[in-house]
DNA sequence: TTATCATATGCTAACATGAGCATATAAACA
DNA sequence: TGTTTATATGCTCATGTTAGCATATGATAA
């Protein structure tokens, strides 16, 4: 009598893996949770962030690429909104797992907030 | 009066971009699922997954890295277990968000079965 | 000790990725 | 129309990743 393993076919092995691929760079992360919080233009979050236009404007390029958010132009302005409720669950997962590992880590006390807050103009 | 948005700071951003690297591979989710049913040395990975001894033993590297198995050598060989129980979470969250996708994708009908059982001898 | 089996590691080639500069496009305004 | 503003895209450099071959290590068996 033999156990049998169950294997997860490579359709999914790979879609898995694209999406966990979109989540492995800190700059997406960072404008999905901005996105998360409101909906921004990309001048609002180039100063956000503080990287270069083209940069952000990249990114933004690979999320709408997996239709992780989506676009409207209003006057000279493109603004951006989140367009996938699950990537929001997926990523808030993860980032609940890592004030996991940093809270274990920071075990000694010296402890650092989360988050900081940023003016939007 | 201006809105403020909150940034996720630095440490955690790339810490979960990490763990988001770590997930963002075919084989080594693969590994995780196998892993996540049993305790398993390399030769049964490897011909679980049907890859280069070497390949399941440099991914295997990396997942020690990041802590998230354990090794037990018994006699010859080297067993792996899972050793994070958050990962997993993760992961199940993330392979839940793909059966969605690709439910949806395939609305047509053809929906083919998401697993399939392999012999683990 | 030597041979053998199981696993790990060094190396390399092919390929992907991230960031930023320079530039193109597209809308709005004068 | 021409100019300005906002965003997107092409290109490139530096860096990272994957997989596999060859080989090293480590444990067991003879």
């Amino acid at each position: 009598m033999s156990e049998s393993l169950k294997l997860i076919h490579q359709a999914k092995l790979d879609e898995a893996a694209k999406i966990a691929k979109v989540l492995a760079s800190p700059t997406r992360i960072q404008i999905l949770n901005l996105l998360e919080q409101d909906r921004l233009n990309v001048g609002e979050l180039v100063s956000a962030l503080g990287s270069e236009q083209s940069t952000v404007s990249h990114q933004l390029q690979k999320l709408r690429a997996y239709q992780l958010i989506s676009q409207e132009r209003i006057g000279k302005s493109v603004y951006y909104e989140l367009d996938d409720p699950h990537i929001v669950d997926t990523l808030n997962q993860l980032l609940g797992h890592v004030d996991h590992l940093l809270l274990g880590e920071d075990h000694a006390g010296k402890h650092v907030s989360d988050c900081f807050d940023i003016n939007k103009d």
